[in-house]
Parts: C-alpha cells; structure tokens; sequence
DNA sequence: AGGGCTTCCCGA
DNA sequence: CGGGAAGCCCTC
C-alpha cells in the first residue's frame, strides 16, 4: 500500500504529494486525513495522508516513519473544503490545512501532548501498612499531618507537595492517580431564556422552518433589537434535534458578554474558540469538539473549521466586520466558508447585523438571501437623538477637541451620574510631529509613513512596522526648538479631558491599554461597575459593548473615518458611527450623540443622524454603480512586492501587461500603481486591480501567474480575491 | 523550507 | 589553485 503525503512546508514549490509506501505494521493505523512523519531528503518531516492506494509505483519510494496523532485526523468534509479555499484564494493545499487546524493540531508541530495532566494523591487502602507506618514514624510530624488530610479523602498532589510526601509516595503509603481535564472551566451562572417579542418570532420561526435547507438569511436589526436572543433561540432549536451549531463573532475580546450569555444559557454544552486562548486551551475546546462532547461553539473567524459532524446553523454575528477576512494568506472570507459547508450539511447561515454590508443587502433585496428584520428595540430603550457639530465654527472659538455643545452635555450627563463615551478613531497623542521652522517631518526611515507620537513614553512611533524613536526635544533636521504637532489621538484627548474634568474618573481603551491579555475585560468590567464616567477610545468601543448607564457619546473627529481614499469609506463611516450611536441610551434612560466634523453636510453623517441605513445604502449603492464597484462588480487585487524598486516596478508593468493581452473579455485592468503606503519595512509596492462581472479567463491567467512568480525570489505576487480594501 | 551540490569569484 | 559565498535544484 502507498500513501500519498501533502508535506508540512507550505510553499507553492511544494504544493503536490509525495508517496509513500506504508509498510506492514503501520498499514491498519495510516488512513486518509492523519497526520504522519517521513523522509524527506535528508530530513524528517510531518505531512498529511491525503490519499492511499495500492498501484505499483514506478519510482522508488521511501516508507513512512509513524503515525504522529493518533488524535487528528481531518475528515472528508475538512480535506475536501481544504481544496475549495486553495481554488478560491490561490493558496498552496498544504497552507489550507494548516489555516483550518489550531496549533496543537498542524503538520508542522510534533509535540503530542497538549492535555492538562491533573495530579491526584490518595492514601493506600491497605489500612494496615498505613497504621503501621503511622506507628513507626510518630517523629514526622508533616507526614502524619498529611496522612490525617488524605483520611478525608484524596487531594491535589500540588497542594501537599514537599519532601514529607515524597516520602511517603516512596514508601507506597500514598498512592498517586493521573487524570486528564480541560483548562476552561468557566463559572456559570444561570440565565433564563427570555421570551421574544413579536418581531422576533417571527423570524425566528421563519428560520425554523428552513432548518434543512441550505439557505442565507439576513437579520438585519438596529442596536439594541436582541439578535442575540433570536440566535440562542435558534441554536436552542436546533441543539433539541440532536445537531450542533457554530456562532461567529467578530472578536471575542469585544464581545465577552455576549460569550457570557452563551455560557449562562448553553453551560457545559459551550465551546470557545478564539485567538487569544494559548494552544493549550484551543486543544482542549477543538478536542470536545471532536469527540462530539459540545453541540455548541461561539468563537472568531476560524471557528467555522471546528469539525463538527451535523452541523445545524451557522451564525454569523455582526455579519458587516471585516474581521471575517483573513488579511493574510489565505484570504479567505468565513462567509464563503460558512456557505460551503451549509451546503455540505444543507443547514441555514444566518448573517445578523445593524449595518448589514452592501454586498449582503443587495442580494437580501433581491432575494438572494432571506429578508428578515427587527426594527424595535427591546423594552422601553430608543434610538438617541444624534447632533451634528460644525467644527470650522468651533475653532473660531479656538474649540480644537470639543465644541461647546459637547462640553455642555457632558457636564450635563456627568452631573446626572451618567456615563460619557467618546470616539477618537486613532490612537496615540497626535497624528503627525512637523518642525515649524523648516518644515521637517518626522517619517519613519522603512516605511513610507509618518510616525504619531505618543506622549505617555515619549516616542514616535510607526504604526506599519513597530519602529520607534524617543522624540528629541529639537528639531533633527534644523536644531530648532519648533517641533510641533498636528491631529488628534486618544492620548491627547485623555490628557485635554482629564484636565478639564478633573473631578472625574476617566478612562482610555485602545490597542496600547488593552495590549495585555484579560485587561480589555477588566476596563469593561470597571466601565459596567461605573468605576469610571468617561471613556475614551477608538473603534473597539463601539462594537457590541452594552452598558447601561452611557447615555452620551461623543465622536470627536467624524473626518478622520471619512477621508480614508477607499471606495468603502462611507459604508465603514456609516457602520463605525451607528454602532457607536447605538451605544448611547441601551436601557431606559434616553441616550445622546454629538457628532463633530469639519464637514457637517455630508451625506452619510446626516443618514447617521436620522437613523436611515437605508438611505444611506441607496446612496452608497448609486456611488458603487456609477464607479463600477461591489456590489456592481467583483474585484481582485494583485501586490507585487520586492526590496528592489527597479524589480517591483518592472514587474509590476510585466503583470499589467501580461493581463492585458490575455483577458479579452471585459474585466478591466487597473494601474500598475504604488500601493498605498508604498514602502513598508523597506519592501516596495505596487497594486494592479481587476474589476469584472464574469470572466472565465482571470482564473487560468493568475493560476499562471502564480506559478510564474513561485520561482522568482526577488519579487513576491500576493492575490487578493474580494479585497476589502483596494 | 532546507540541505547538498555546483558555480563563480577573488586573492595570491 | 583553493576556499568561501552565492545560486540552483531536488525532495517520493
């Protein structure tokens, strides 16, 4: 018998089988999908079983070594989706699989053992060799001490450690048992169902109906309209007949409490998957998973490889993040994903969402996927009053952060013993450091970026690759004292509010407050206990956060979100500014949002402020038509890349060329032009973009591409199907 | 990817 | 001529 192996290197050099003969002893134990170790040239390396035959090889093939897990092994359904995303994102198979698996779980890694041993110590029932040793040694005072506490029965062996017990495990009057459990052990504390209003049920039961059927639904409902009670409904539903299913959030460490719901309502029914557990947990959650011991599992984009077996519902919350693109290789998207395997296991996706992408409205609209929406909020909570500020009068005021309105109803909310939010979507003291005398501004030498300085250590600091300076108090180009800085960041509005509200308590979430694991939870949990009134932050305020007593939010610069030169800038915009509106007011007290901007007439702040994701999607959409953009086309965008700049811009030009010539239809080929930063970490870019409604061509002209470029050790050709950003 | 083999370049 | 670095090619 042979075996053919996908070998652990995933370069696209590499990406075929080798084969392998399976010698006798090993032939019952190698099947397809287990992870085994060869020879490979002069190395021993690990790979996977994709397919065993016994035809006569012609060439002489080496035999494999041993079976490395006997744990893993991907099942049809896993190795045949492992193909679709190497199709879809021209990634190499073997760089599929490993994207699929946990860490624990690559072809790459050989340590075996991830399970937590746990150590337990107990007295030896033979009552009479004990005595006799109680007898024998009246002067060892510690190992009586302990004989006396295991008589009530066994104990952790780490809790009595010490010489006394060595002792006595040596003389066999205490005895010692192994036994494996899992890391998470989460504390649950129990939450009734609550019952669903009548908009609720109702697309709850429309989606009971369809629950063998592989359809996409949309539940599109505003802030605050409990899609999270319709999704435990749901899985409640289909957990009853027997089956599984798997909830995507966006991140987890954004919405811990919505993971708590899970675990209160599902207990140990419950897997989470997320990046920031260590390997060790992700093994025990993807090992109850495969021995079938949860029928549910809440976690980030990779979750929807969990290897469940009868799938029931795929959900995937706040369908709209673009954290369910991997922005490294492969590119995948979860939603593909979630669509292949609902079609292999003819169950539902439900995509729920307050903003729902343009993408997803255009085909719920024309009934691609199911239309269903929740346009209440739950209980006596509404939609906040949204204002916005013109800021051009307000600097005449020499008002640079807050505008007199947003100064007054924070004095007000504050005098209330209410809650204040605001949003600053960059982090750091300011965004860019110039010398007033000659103009010198600080960039950062590898990339082609400015550096932001952040006050609190003194730094500039590049925001692409890590790069960091203390600031020098003159300038470095002119030895003048005329540094100078522009823009916002957290840090600098913090500094600006903590002095003009002294009296209280504030507080800053960004990536540099939050970087250590569990601190993100704990600010969250000291907002929920009001140990703070005001909170400052970026972004990660705004998603799914639910705190009752903030009844003002702030946008302190909404531009900064709408400058970005990307086609969908204004649909971000609008999705960042009503999630974080939807902050504002989430239990009875009524909420508030002040929107400051330079551009107070600009038709997506103002679909903001009347609460129209409609209107706003028919303004996007009538922008996408006009410059031919997703919804109205498909996009791939192709980086070439190269330390040589002559190489990459030579190449670049070749590439175009070359797609020129081939694609006849009517895609159309855009650039090559510099990407945007051009230079990062020293590496030159350029960006070609593709724009097509159908073609047949572009798959074989970039499969050749690719192969092309495989060889080429000075430049770098990286695809994009589906960029979320061009 | 990473090891082994070949080639190429420079000093002497 | 020799050695070391750089390029090239193969791995069942």
């Amino acid at each position: 018998m042979y075996a053919n192996v996908l070998v652990q290197y995933g370069v696209k050099s590499l990406d075929h089988t080798f084969t392998y003969h399976i010698p006798d002893e090993l032939v019952s134990s190698v099947e397809v999908g287990r992870k085994v170790s060869v020879p490979f040239g002069s190395q021993k390396i690990n790979g996977f079983v994709v397919s065993i035959t016994d035809k006569k090889q012609d060439i002489e093939v080496k035999d494999i070594i041993d079976v490395v897990t006997k744990e893993l092994k991907l099942n049809d359904e896993l190795l045949s989706l492992g193909r679709y995303i190497q199709e879809k994102t021209f990634c190499s198979l073997i760089s599929a699989y490993q994207t699929m698996l946990p860490t624990s779980m690559k072809v790459s890694n050989s340590k075996e053992d991830y399970s937590l041993k746990k150590v337990y110590v107990y007295l030896n029932s033979d009552s009479a060799l004990v005595d006799e040793y109680v007898h024998k040694h009246q002067a060892a005072k510690k190992q009586l001490e302990i004989i006396d506490i295991l008589r009530n029965g066994e104990c952790l062996k780490k809790d009595l450690n010490g010489a006394s017990l060595r002792a006595l495990l040596d003389n066999f009057v205490v005895c010692e048992r192994v036994q494996e459990a899992y890391r998470i052990n989460p504390l649950k504390e129990d939450e009734e169902a609550y019952s669903l209003n009548d908009e609720q049920e109702k697309a709850f039961k429309t989606i009971v109906n369809c629950l063998d059927e592989s359809r996409v639904f949309l539940l599109h409902g505003i802030t605050g309209s409990g899609k999270t009670e319709v999704y435990m409904h749901l899985i409640s539903e289909v957990v009853k007949k027997g089956q599984c299913a798997i909830m995507l959030v966006p991140e987890i460490s954004l919405t811990t409490q919505i993971v708590k719901r899970f675990y209160n309502r599902f207990g140990d029914d419950v897997a989470i998957f997320h990046s920031s557990l260590s390997d060790g947990e992700k093994y025990d959650e993807y090992k109850k998973i495969m021995n079938g011991e949860v029928h549910v599992v809440v976690g980030t984009r990779s979750a929807i490889f969990t290897p469940i077996n009868d799938l029931g519902i795929i959900i995937i919350d706040e369908e709209h993040s673009s954290n369910y693109k991997q922005d490294n290789n492969p590119r995948y998207h979860a939603l593909d994903m979630a669509k292949w395997r609902s079609d292999y296991h003819k169950c539902p996706v439900v995509l729920g969402s307050a903003t729902p992408k343009l993408e997803t409205m255009a085909r719920a609209k024309k009934d691609v996927y199911t239309y269903l929406e929740l346009k209440k909020r739950i209980g006596a909570s509404v939609l906040p009053d949204v204002k916005i500020v013109d800021m051009s009068q307000e600097i005449r005021k020499r008002n640079l952060i807050l505008s007199d309105e947003l100064q007054v109803s924070i004095m007000d909310t504050l005098e209330k013993d209410e809650q204040v939010m605001l949003l600053i979507n960059r982090r750091g003291y300011s965004t860019i450091m110039t010398c007033l005398s000659c103009g010198y501004t600080y960039k950062c030498p590898h990339c082609d970026i400015s550096l932001t300085y952040h006050k609190s250590s003194n730094h500039l600091r590049c925001h692409y690759c890590g790069y960091t300076v203390i600031k020098s108090d003159r300038c470095p180009n002119c030895k003048e004292d005329g540094i100078s800085d522009y823009g916002l960041g957290t840090e600098k509005v913090e500094e600006f509010i903590k002095k003009q509200y002294p009296s209280y308590r504030v507080v800053r979430m960004d990536t540099d407050t939050t970087s250590r694991k569990g601190s993100h939870e704990k600010i969250i949990r000291a907002i929920e206990n009001h140990e703070y009134d005001i909170v400052i932050g970026t972004q990660m305020i705004a998603k799914g956060l639910d705190f009752k007593k903030v009844t003002l939010v702030g946008v302190i610069n909404a531009d900064e979100s709408l400058n970005i030169p990307d086609f969908r800038s204004g649909e971000n915009t609008f999705s960042l500014l009503a999630q974080v509106a939807g902050r504002a007011g989430r239990s009875d007290l009524p909420g508030k949002v002040i929107i400051q901007s330079f551009n107070p007439d600009n038709k997506t702040l103002n679909f903001v402020r009347t609460h129209d994701y409609i209107g706003n999607y028919a303004y996007e959409m009538s922008v996408r038509k006009m410059l031919k953009y997703p919804p109205y086309c498909y996009l791939i965008s192709l980086k070439v890349s190269s330390k040589s700049y002559d190489d990459v811009s030579v190449e670049a030009n070749k590439i175009a060329a070359y797609l020129r010539r081939v694609l006849t239809d009517e895609t159309i080929i855009l650039g090559p032009t510099t990407a945007s930063p051009f230079k990062i970490n020293n590496v030159y870019r350029f960006g070609i973009v593709l724009k097509y409604r159908k073609s047949e061509q572009i798959k074989e002209a970039l499969e050749f591409l690719d192969k092309e470029y495989v060889l080429n050790k000075s430049i770098t050709l990286d695809i994009d199907v589906d960029p979320l950003r061009i």
